[in-house]
RNA sequence: GUGGAUGUAGCUCAGUUGGUUAGAGCGUCGGAUUGUGGUUCCGAAAGUCGGGGGUUCGAAUCCCCUCAUCCACCCCA
């Protein structure tokens, strides 16, 4: 015999895991449709070479690849928008701009597992490419925003950046060339403090103390949206680039304030320079507040040279990927999952054989009227179909033994308040019991 | 990839300084005079003690390796 097993970091998704995987990936399409974004779906294998040295060293190092039986290098895609940056510089000419899409689908990561980090896991991504305006980069914010929402959180904070800004900075220092390991070493910021933080852009980026605290201002930059706008100015000099970054940041605050967005949960937080390497512009980072250890939830921002990598064409995009795995190991963590293991509302519980037929019709009549039923395979004691009825969470059971069929009525029992009410019913006249369902399964 | 912790029935765990047929609770299944469930009572099934190797008369218990999970680093969704 075969061990029966998965790979680390893979897993099996039971019902009950499922089902509400399956309602999250619907109200994230629900969202994005709601907003214009059409679907796409993309081979979850690309050629190498597509994929490597897009995201980061680490993202290289975490690339699932092989020889495939033709001989091709090819690897498994580790997120969603660098085979977007393909798929768009491959069809542009069809696709048109601004080309709005969004796409749900498992990506791969050969890392660590932890809580809430798997090596397969599902992303749902939705971006904006081939506009560079301000209104992409305030709709992502909104997008983010709705998901969480619709997803039913209240308490969540989204952090947002511009690496303008820092990019800016460290021009006018004359670092731009530093910029990565400044980077990393600023994103440690908030876990180690700014003196540990110092020390180590200067040994890990060989920059000058001085320079590394004219960088670290930047972090000094704290308070509410406004008030940091207010400083950062101070602290970026005269970069034109940084400006801009500043601005920008402005109007997206304005735009999400226009748009009803709650301030509170926005926060101008210059140390997350996180991200994939190909972000050029705004980042987002979505974290909640009841368990910010979970990491990221909805992070995303501008990439204006990614297709450029693909194509002469040059089209910058903005969007951003909600982690869905991950977020609903933090949904369970949080107990905010439901436990149904049934998506059908309605149980009929079967008495003995010689009825099937009555059963099969009764399970049909109300499946025609759009309302889920399932019918016990065995003619088992009632009170064993009742127990199995209640611990699956069926709303509604409805019981027909010899005596209701005779008398053409069926018993409608409401399994929560363990009251039964007699309906008439006969295969021909089957309104009153399509209404009496409809009825109780509506309070 | 590095460091640390854990790994005993489906789940949560107990198992004394290594010593006979490894236990409990919950869950599962069956039953309590043959059609009404989440309570109670009775009963049953279920464990290669993560896997492999070693030390020993004897290992769930000690040692090594391996796999998996969790935590930290790193990085990210």
């Amino acid at each position: 015999m075969i061990t029966p097993r998965t790979l680390k970091g893979f897993r099996d998704y039971l019902p009950e895991v499922m089902i509400p995987r399956e309602q999250a990936m619907q109200t994230a399409r629900t969202v994005f449709r709601r907003y214009g974004f059409s679907p796409i779906d993309t081979p979850a294998l690309e050629h190498l070479d597509v994929l490597t040295g897009k995201g980061s060293e680490e993202t290289d190092r975490q690339l699932y690849r092989f020889v495939d039986n033709g001989g091709r290098d090819v690897g498994m895609r580790f997120d969603l928008t660098v085979p977007l940056a393909r798929f768009v510089a491959q069809h542009i000419g069809k696709l048109g701009t601004p080309f709005k899409r969004y796409h749900l689908a498992p990506v791969w990561r050969g890392e660590n597992t932890q809580a809430g980090r798997y090596r397969e896991f599902m992303q749902c991504d939705f971006d904006c490419v081939g506009t560079q305006s301000v209104v992409s980069d305030i709709e992502t914010l909104l997008v983010i925003h709705d998901l969480m929402t619709a997803l039913g959180f209240e308490r969540f904070t989204i952090h947002i950046n511009n690496r303008q800004i820092l990019t800016g900075l460290l021009e006018r220092l004359q670092l731009a060339q530093l910029s990565l390991p400044i980077l990393r070493s600023l994103d440690k910021l908030p876990k180690i403090g700014v003196e540990k933080t110092a020390a180590e852009m200067v040994s890990a980026a060989g920059i000058t103390p001085d320079q590394a605290d004219q960088v670290l201002r930047l972090a000094a930059c704290d308070g509410t949206p406004t008030e940091v706008l207010d400083q950062l100015p101070d602290v970026i000099g005269d970069s034109d680039t940084a400006r801009a970054g500043v601005q920008r940041l402005r109007e997206l605050m304005q735009g999400a304030a226009a748009a009803g967005v709650d301030p509170a949960r926005l926060k101008l937080d210059v140390s997350i320079a996180r991200g994939l390497d190909y972000y050029t512009g705004v980042i987002f980072e979505t974290f909640l507040d009841d368990l910010p250890k979970i990491g990221s939830v909805c992070s995303g921002g501008r990439y204006d040279n990614l297709v450029a990598t693909y194509s002469k064409q040059s089209l910058p995009g903005v969007g951003a990927s909600l982690g869905l795995d991950r977020l609903l190991a933090a949904m369970e963590q949080l107990k905010l999952l439901p436990t149904v293991r049934t998506p059908a509302p309605v149980f009929i519980a079967y008495f003995d054989r010689d009825s099937l037929d009555a059963y099969l019709r009764l399970a049909a009549t109300v499946r025609a009227a759009g309302i889920g039923v399932e019918l016990y395979p065995e003619p088992k004691k009632l009170g064993q179909q009742l127990k199995y009825a209640d611990s699956r969470g069926f709303r509604i059971a409805l019981i027909a033994g010899g005596n209701e069929l005779a008398e053409s009525r069926c018993q409608v029992k409401d399994l929560q308040s363990k009251t039964a009410t007699d309906v008439p019913y006969s295969p021909d006249q089957p309104e009153p019991l399509i209404e009496a369902l409809k009825e109780a399964l509506n309070t």
